[in-house]
DNA sequence: CATTTAAGATTACACCTGTAATCTTAAATG
DNA sequence: CATTTAAGATTACAGGTGTAATCTTAAATG
């Protein structure tokens, strides 16, 4: 059995295509570059090779149909997320996430939403865990 | 007036080198060798690489004694963790923080002493803001 | 059916990264 | 002073990345 744990990294453009793609899907190539479009004017030649780039990668595939593909992930946005929260949180605070929340507290990004779905998430956890 | 707000991205293993020497300096190019090396197996070459890399890109100066050199960092490690965080936050939570402590309860990764402190600097979010 | 599109595949290319090895040269040693 | 260290500078080198342009070719069109 093969370890398997191959680091595939997906770097920040290619994130933000498989972002839009999370968004809605399957998608044409042109869906995606037509979403993305209206934040990044990225090329249409860029998108794809992006594109080319996660399925190499295996984190999206896609059905054929015709001339044009229809991709859609392999994986679930809230499992990438977590990941990379884990291995940031992991990286910079030693994996305490509280100190980072005090971060943004302290440089005064944290909203009152931020502290309102924090107490009721922490409610939460002290009902389950308390 | 140049924009300057070149972003010279700091590299992983950057970061690790500019974290040991954060933790302690002034320091040769020796000492942060041997604080990495009792983590990482670095060799001795690429460290002093990954040293100059960092002058190069201006987060870290040195003085020169003699024949080495006694490096210390440009920037504050409070304030490189926050820029990076804003911008892991933003990336991947739309800004709002809270998301980002809810992934981490949700998969049991949230322990007593984050909850803990979380809850005392809501409290003092709210004598400040409330 | 012949020709034009247009989708994806392939190629490009400079810079960044991880990971050192080799080169220079001033300082330490004998 | 001559020679050996050893510190940093320079060079290396194979991926990864951002950002496309060019190539192939099946499908749409006339």
């Amino acid at each position: 059995m093969q370890t398997d744990a191959k680091k595939t990294d997906i770097s920040k453009t290619e994130f933000e295509v498989l972002d839009a793609l999370w968004e809605h899907y399957p998608a044409s190539a042109n869906d995606i570059i037509q979403r993305l479009n209206q934040n990044k004017p990225w090329h249409e030649k860029t998108v794809k090779t992006l594109l080319s780039r996660l399925v190499k990668k295996q984190v999206v595939d896609f059905d054929k149909q015709q001339r044009s593909y229809f991709y859609f992930p392999l994986v679930e946005r809230s499992t990438y997320i977590q990941k990379e929260s884990n291995s940031f949180v992991s990286r910079l605070f030693g994996g305490k996430v509280a100190p980072l929340v005090a971060g943004f507290a302290n440089s005064d990004s944290l909203s009152k939403e931020d502290v309102d779905e924090l107490k009721s998430l922490i409610k939460k956890w002290e009902r389950n865990n308390g």
